[in-house]
RNA sequence: GGGCGUUUAGCUCAGUUGGUCAGAGCACCUCCCUUACAAGGAGGGAGUCGGGGGUUCGAAUCCCUCAACGCCCACCA
């Protein structure tokens, strides 16, 4: 280390200058074939690259590894993966707007493709259609360019990942685990497909899976419409009436008013519905039958348990399908399927043979080929000219279900899907899967009710086919009839060895190429799965499932998943899911739950907002060990206020660090200087400097060993517990005591006031001291910490041992920490006099009184020569006062200042008399 | 509608099994260029611990209740 760089110490620089050293050296590097119980596994969350970057990352990623520094000190073979998330919509539509194309899946590929000459910057109105594989490479190539500027961000940060282990959710590897996994699941009987109605996104035309789904409050208005009743079976009843419908006063009984959301639905009714119970409708139940309005399709009036009596005129609109309940009556009831708006999200251009009237098929002809909005105003009208709406459409705001990435309200449409079992329609396995969530230490452990009421809350299996293109293919085909339609029922499988495989490209075992999609040949399942399908089996895929047995016996079930708590209905849950099918085990011991960001508005920070922060910005403005601080203050689970006053004190502390180990570092101990005369800096060339404990025989240094081995054991227990936050808490606690306390009784015996053997008990007690915080900071500053201790060691702090408080209570001997604690409390007190005095702190102070309980005092006088050389004390004396329970307080007399103080106003305050008299 | 969390100084937050628990830092004010550190240092003022009840010798801490804020979930016709 040359000398130049210790005079004055700097953060700039740090880092560049320690990422290409740990790149170079290795020493993230995962060693295999260590066993299980030597390893700390990490399921570490793959960041969605096509998104941008932001303070969020920096976070939570912090919080990661400053567990993983901790149990890699602790002596664990840490195995820290980092995996990038590329397969998926996101991808797929950052791909679409930064090259200006689309995916058309009925072209072939174009291997003269060229990337369009203004990628990055496309406005072309017209999107170039592409085909499927090009798409695809696309969405490779966007992905790996993306993925850089992750890294860049990780290693700037100074993440401890082993960046020789990150893996793609759309490479090989994941495309083999993903598709091994769903063909497992497909044998268990634990995947299906099933033709259903599903919630569908008309804007992205593919299904969406209940963990997606989001409810947005939009603006609707209740239409409230006319149905004719009939029926040969029904009586008229006045009672039945009443309150049918109390501000209509229709004469006519033979009608019900009902309310509605979605008046264009009108064409897809199937039935009315009311409360089993609902005198109002009770006479109605299966007797009579009601004609839509305009319309004039006949429908049953049935009951069941779900309508609400208070909602609306109590009677609702049964449609295929307008919302979920639509779903289950039509399920529960029996109902038939009468689907008007297509997968495209706008009414089927034919008039469905359902609709018999001249005047109903001429209504619909108004409808056909239009949007859900359009086709309502157009409804509207519609009902106005027939007199079947009463009054104005009445405005409400309500929930309606949107998928979270999607900005149209989601459609429910009948599709083949295929489904992952999920305790959604299976209570045993339901209750299994809670129970796994016991078997997982959950930090805070308040988030385990998240778990359990997602499930709770589930109705339906796990949709994972998506009619999408960049993902993991469904691995299947299906053989074609004579008149070449699909038999879905016998879906052709690859073996494991051919995996993975692309159905829509590969052919299956005894099918040529020619006979795919004729008669007798075969057809490729067109879907991939969705994202979380193939996020689910991150354990999978890093600790080399079926595809290296040592890695994975080494590494799984893994020790910890760090993630937010947006994502534990998805990315949690479904990986308990998949683990609890593929090993019967849960697939960590711990589930570390990072809180999200706030800013100063308590708002979640986010892009749409415009509050995001770059975080390269703060990282530059601050230095990444002073970003990392403040990350590492935000409590595990808790959101946290994004406060660039926290980096600032960051910074600070990461310079204090330096100029306290520079300051360590700058003593020769009697042993060394004994052959370089007089000289007091620490010779710049010699590393490993040793530190010879037995030196250390002062009662004050030996006390704040003491000391300093009670916070190891607090920051140990904290770290134990994943509290990263508690441990940095209590390290910089102590720290900062240990520079304005401790270093400043010593400073005079350090400089060698009190002879040689004194003075080298004050270094070796700084040395040994600093060496330690140096190792208890690495995990939360691993820059400066590093910086620092390859002044004074060869080889990494980073992979040196974590503190143990045994060596240096064997150093304290029984001294304990409470005798440093009380000659700080009395070096503060003579400050505080001067201070309050306005002098200046190398004031010499004639005499001073300590005053305080007799036991307090005893401990004072076995380090009083520090206290008096510190506080520049010519002669003590101590009175003990009962009636001071607690405090040392002092009396000095101070003599007049060497140069007067700045201050005119030099009135003492309290306590002191500084009366030069 | 159900659930989870939060509420302590102007700001950001500690406060572990009830008893040195009224705390830290920032900000503010005063002083100090001191041989690690002026991007410093030494001091100081500042809070009815969200409100109300209760348990206890004693409550920021335990119980009940209310309120505000945030989040999760819910079948939203």
């Amino acid at each position: 280390m040359a000398a130049s760089n210790r005079d004055k110490p700097r953060l700039e620089g740090l880092e560049a200058k320690w990422d290409a050293k740990w790149e170079a050296s290795g020493i993230y590097h995962f060693a295999a074939g260590k066993p299980r119980h030597e390893v700390f596994s990490i399921d570490t969350p793959p960041p969605t690259v096509s998104g941008s970057l932001h303070v969020g990352h920096v976070f939570s990623y912090t919080h990661t590894d400053t567990i993983a520094r901790y149990r890699r000190m602790s002596g664990m073979e840490v195995f820290y993966p980092m995996g990038w998330d590329d397969n998926g919509l996101p991808t797929e539509r950052r791909v679409q707007n930064y090259y200006g194309v689309r995916c058309d899946p009925s072209l072939p590929y174009d291997h003269t493709f060229k990337i369009p000459a203004d990628a990055g910057n496309a406005t072309r109105r017209k999107q170039l259609a592409v085909s499927r594989p090009n798409f695809i490479e696309l969405c490779q190539l966007l992905a790996a360019q993306d993925e850089k500027v992750f890294e860049g961000l990780f290693r700037r940060l100074g993440l401890s990942v082993d960046w020789t282990r990150t893996y793609e959710t759309i490479n090989d590897d994941s495309r083999l685990v993903g598709q091994l996994a769903f063909l497992d699941n497909l044998a268990a009987g634990h995947a299906y497909q099933v033709e259903a109605p599903s919630l569908w996104d008309v804007t992205f035309q593919t299904a969406v899976a209940q963990a997606e789904l989001e409810d947005r409050e939009v603006p609707g208005a209740y239409h409230r419409l006319r149905f004719s009743i009939v029926g040969p079976d029904w009586v008229r009843s006045d009672s039945a009436l009443t309150g049918v419908c109390t501000d209509t006063r229709s004469a006519d009984a033979h009608e019900i008013w009902i309310d509605t959301t979605r008046p264009e639905l009108v064409p897809a009714c199937v039935a009315l519905v009311a409360h089993p119970d609902d005198d109002r409708y009770r006479s109605y139940f299966g007797r009579a039958r009601a004609i839509t309005p305009v319309f004039g399709v006949e429908v049953p009036i049935l009951a069941h348990e779900l309508a609400d009596p208070d909602k609306g005129t109590g009677i609702a609109m049964v449609c295929t399908f307008g919302d979920t309940t639509d779903v289950t009556w039509w399920r529960e009831l029996d109902l038939e399927a009468r689907t008007v708006i297509g997968r495209d999200g706008r009414f089927v251009l034919e008039a469905p043979d359902w609709i018999a009237a001249a005047d109903g098929r001429a209504a619909y002809a108004r409808l056909a080929g239009l949007g859900v909005r359009s086709a309502r105003s157009a409804i509207v009208e519609i009902f106005a000219e027939s007199a079947d709406m009463h009054g104005k459409p009445r405005p409400i705001t309500h929930p309606v279900k949107f998928f979270e990435k999607g900005d149209k309200p989601l459609e429910i449409v009948g599709s083949r899907q295929w489904y992952i079992r999920n305790g959604g329609r299976d209570a045993e396995l339901g209750a299994a899967l809670i129970k796994r969530g016991s078997e997982i230490d959950w930090v805070p452990s308040y988030m385990q009710t998240r778990y359990r009421s997602w499930i709770e809350g589930l109705n339906g299996d796990w949709l994972i086919s998506r009619q999408r293109f960049f993902g993991v293919p469904i691995p299947l085909w299906y053989p074609l009839d004579a008149d070449g339609e699909p038999i879905h029922g016998q879906p052709i499988v690859p073996s494991a060895d051919e995996l993975p495989i692309d159905p829509c490209t590969d052919v299956p075992v005894g099918y040529d190429e020619s006979q795919r999609g004729e008669p007798d040949g075969f057809v490729a399942d067109p879907d991939v799965m969705d994202t979380w399908a193939t996020s689910s089996l991150t354990p999978q895929i890093a600790c080399g499932w079926r595809r290296d047995a040592e890695l994975y016996a080494s590494t799984f079930p893994m020790d910890v998943r760090p993630q937010g708590h947006d994502i534990i209905r998805t990315w949690l849950f479904s990986t308990v899911v998949r683990a609890h099918f593929d090993a019967d085990t849960v697939p960590w011991r711990v589930a570390a739950i990072s809180g999200w960001i706030l800013d100063p508005d308590r708002k979640k920070m986010s892009k749409s907002k415009g509050n995001a922060l770059v975080p390269t910005e703060l990282l530059e403005r601050y230095g990444a060990d002073a970003v990392r601080y403040w990350a590492a203050s935000g409590r595990p689970g808790t959101d946290t206020a994004f406060d660039e006053g926290q980096m600032k004190i960051g910074r600070r502390l990461a310079i204090k660090l330096l100029n306290a180990s520079k300051f360590a570092g700058g003593f020769a101990t009697l042993d060394e200087s004994t052959n370089a005369n007089d000289s007091v800096t620490l010779n710049a060339t010699t590393h490993s400097v040793s530190i010879s404990p037995w030196l250390i025989t002062a009662t004050t240094d030996k006390s704040m060993l003491a000391r300093l081995a009670d916070l190891i054991d607090a920051a140990t227990e904290a770290f134990e517990a994943y509290d990263y936050a508690r441990a940095l808490e209590r390290i910089e606690a102590f720290f900062w005591w240990f520079t304005d306390n401790y270093m400043e009784l010593v400073k005079p015996r350090a400089y060698g006031e009190f002879g040689p053997d004194r003075a080298a008990s004050a270094v070796q007690g700084l040395r040994l001291a600093l060496s330690n915080i140096q190792r208890l900071f690495a995990p939360f500053l691993p820059f400066v910490a590093e910086e620092v201790w390859s002044w004074c060691n060869d080889g990494s702090i980073h992979v040196e041992a974590w503190p143990t408080p045994a060596p240096l209570r064997h150093v304290a001997g029984d001294i304990g920490a409470d005798v440093c604690e009380v000659a700080a409390e009395a070096l503060s007190a003579v400050r505080r006099t001067k201070s309050e005095a306005r002098c200046r702190l190398r004031t010499p102070v004639p005499r001073a009184k300590f005053s305080g309980p007799s036991h307090r005092l005893s401990l004072l006088s076995s380090v009083i020569e520090d206290v008096k050389a510190a506080g520049v004390i010519e002669s003590v004396e101590m009175l003990a006062d009962v009636n001071d329970l607690t405090n040392i307080t002092v009396d000095a007399r101070l003599e007049p200042p060497d140069t007067q103080p700045v201050s005119k106003t030099n009135q003492p305050t309290s306590g002191a008399d500084p009366s030069p008299t």
